[in-house]
DNA sequence: GGCGGGATTATACGATCGGACAACGAATTG
DNA sequence: CAATTCGTTGTCCGATCGTATAATCCCGCC
């Protein structure tokens, strides 16, 4: 097989740096937000190459959502392994401090679920059935668990909680520049990341120093 | 002044119509996901009205934003006047819920901020200096209230409190589309919605038969 | 050295966008 | 009634979009 290429890099590089500034790309503008020509930009390479790599728009953004999440199962499943020894308060503490960090430092997923949330349509269902619902079950059973060890008391559904946990980690980095802006204060700031952390903790255990609202 | 028109409307309707189309496309697909022409389509009337009524594409959106803050503005100062009275867990929980309502009632404004709150950009910048900045400032000193009532006991920033706020109630209605398509469940329910600020509930204060987080 | 084929580029097409503009219609005013 | 004025419409322009296509390039292979 001939790879011709500028001789410039090693290998099938450019098409994986197309997928990083196509994530970088649709995590800052949405889908709309972004074009495909900016995308080529950002990576450096003809916009040509990307209907050769990728087919249509909507094909590059599924492979860039694969990839954000699959950093993101990769961090759930380390999370989940953690939850096995997991049956006390302080457990659950490291999972939500763990999950905030992770988030921290991967916003992209938190944007592509906010972006594509919202509407109904073709995007939506693909990314909810291939991504999120997985994700979803897996907290549920996670959350079942909590209850049954006593960890966690409440008495909605999971569902409530889901959204709980994804709108109070997540949506202070997803309006990271609003944040900024509104109080000068970086999301980023690792101090501001533990920070967090401590108070996600707070919302769903309850202070550390009382007796916590899970018990 | 001699104001034509079709003889179809009795007076600046047309404008107001636009003011709630813009408001619902700008909430449903964002500022770059709509267009001037699918706006004036919505609202029933000629496309180049827009320009002659708002100017700019811009100026129609923030005009939008101005009238989905109005309303969140009528309902907060709502909620203040309440606040005035409140010294209890009780009044706080009664804060909680008529909040959690008004956003499933209004999920606009929720839709509006998360579209641009994670862009630097001008409009950012305008909504934020503009109406969020005033809505923090008013739940922080509320924060600061509530804790020099001992009604609620966190030792972290309000900013982290603010967005465990906005992102726990609001995540859920502004994912409506993904929500519904997860589980099933549509957020705006009646029952669902009341169920969720027992959910809120439930993370600020603590569970309401035990003893709360907050005492 | 020529050749074949995948990688890359340049170019073009149709669609849609925001906005400009002139013409038209109707009601008010003299 | 004539003139003016503002609301309204239809049309057009330049830019940008996603994508198709053909030419070009560069490497391994005979």
């Amino acid at each position: 097989m001939a790879r011709g290429a500028a001789a410039k890099e090693p290998a099938g590089d450019r098409r994986e740096r197309i997928l990083r500034a196509a994530l970088a790309a649709f995590a800052q503008n949405g889908f709309d937000g972004s074009s495909t020509r900016d995308i080529a930009a950002r990576a450096g390479v003809n916009h040509g190459l990307i209907p050769y790599y990728f087919g249509t728009k909507q094909k590059l953004w599924q492979a860039a959502v694969d990839l954000a999440f699959g950093d993101m199962k990769a961090g759930l499943d380390m999370l989940l392994a953690d939850a096995s020894i997991t049956s006390d308060r302080e457990r659950a503490a490291q999972l939500i401090h763990a999950h905030v960090h992770f988030v921290a430092r991967h916003p992209e997923f938190v944007r592509l679920m906010h972006d594509e949330g919202k509407r109904r349509g073709a995007r939506m269902r693909w990314i909810v059935d291939r991504h999120v619902k997985p994700l979803y079950e897996a907290l549920a059973t996670l959350l079942e668990r909590g209850r049954q060890q006593h960890t966690l008391k409440f008495d909605f559904a999971p569902l409530h909680f889901f959204y709980l946990v994804a709108g109070s980690v997540g949506v202070i980095f997803h309006q990271a520049e609003e944040c900024k802006r509104l109080s000068g204060v970086d999301p980023f700031d690792p101090a501001v990341v533990e920070e967090h952390a401590r108070a996600v903790t707070w919302m769903l255990l309850g202070p550390p120093d009382e007796p916590a609202t899970a018990d």
